[in-house]
DNA sequence: CATTCATTGTTCATAGGTATACAATATAGG
DNA sequence: CCTATATTGTATACCTATGAACAATGAATG
């Protein structure tokens, strides 16, 4: 169906770039609902998973400092400091000094923390699996390659250059 | 280059599918900061934008009621609302009583909301352009068309009866 | 060493978004 | 008519996110 049906518009989407651009914005958020919802039933929001998931599998020792996790969440690192602190709070991940910079916080999980991302990816991986079953292995390959090359042309002309 | 690559991720991503959605949710997320960036020089959000677009575009008298809006931008209608409210307060549309319905707001532009939208909706159309220059329009079809299979994907296979 | 410049994390104000509950109003059926 | 049921907009509490400003610390350079 395309998405002027979806979305409910009387009239057709004026250009094709324009439909394009919709098309990965309105996807992303109705992934990001449907996640949001997964994560529910184990306690997390989608922004205290992904913090899990990178510290479980894209750190050195399982611990990481906020600015990190911030570039590698493509967030601002003030919205990091909430992140962690509603994380600590609710006992998923505990904050410790850096030896090597006073400037610095680590961030590493709690056993608590662990327990429940082991369960919460599991449903993740299923969950995954099972949305994208429709598109072949070629399929996510080609969509992976479209979308690097938006994302390519974005830091090749940023606004700042061309408006 | 790899999104693992752009995302400074030391680790491979596990699996081809959390690659593909991490792929669309993160692209959205970065075009939909760009274009933050773009509204921000005329006095616009990214949601005031959208609001302001649907009202010229997808309306049959340039009005709509909250709760269509909320259906079209695929968000709840309490969101709307707030929205609504700003944007009332700064003179972009403004709010008057359904004739048929008293429980219906109609949201209307103003002369000055239509203004700003002129200005807004032309440098978007030609940074639109920008972004997806690098796509031919058969890419662009591709791109719509696994978008729109995953989404039909989530259609059929809702979180409530699957998991 | 001292100075300058960069980085880290925090705070603040502001905006967007959800879910829930609520009052007012419509609508459908007996 | 009356009584369920649905819909509309709103209020509230909460989470996510930005940008700006700030203090503390680190790094580079004269």
């Amino acid at each position: 169906m395309p998405l002027k049906d979806e979305l409910g518009f009387p009239n057709p989407i004026a250009t094709r770039a324009h439909e394009t651009l919709l098309n990965v914005v309105v996807t992303a958020a109705i992934l990001g609902k449907e996640a949001e919802k997964l994560f529910q039933g184990h306690g997390l929001t989608g922004a205290q998973f992904d913090i899990l998931m990178l510290l479980e599998h894209q750190t050195a020792d399982g611990s990481a400092d906020q600015s990190t996790l911030g570039r590698m969440l493509v967030v601002n690192r003030s919205n990091v400091t909430g992140l962690v602190d509603r994380m600590e709070r609710d006992g998923l991940v505990k904050r410790s000094a850096d030896p090597g910079d006073r400037r610095v916080n680590r961030v590493r999980m709690t056993p608590k923390g662990a327990g429940i991302l082991k369960k919460a990816e599991q449903a993740y991986v299923v969950r995954t699996h099972d949305v994208v079953s429709s598109l072949s292995a070629a399929d996510q390959e080609s969509l992976c390659r479209l979308l690097e090359k938006v994302r390519a042309t974005l830091r090749r002309k940023p606004l700042s250059k061309k408006g």
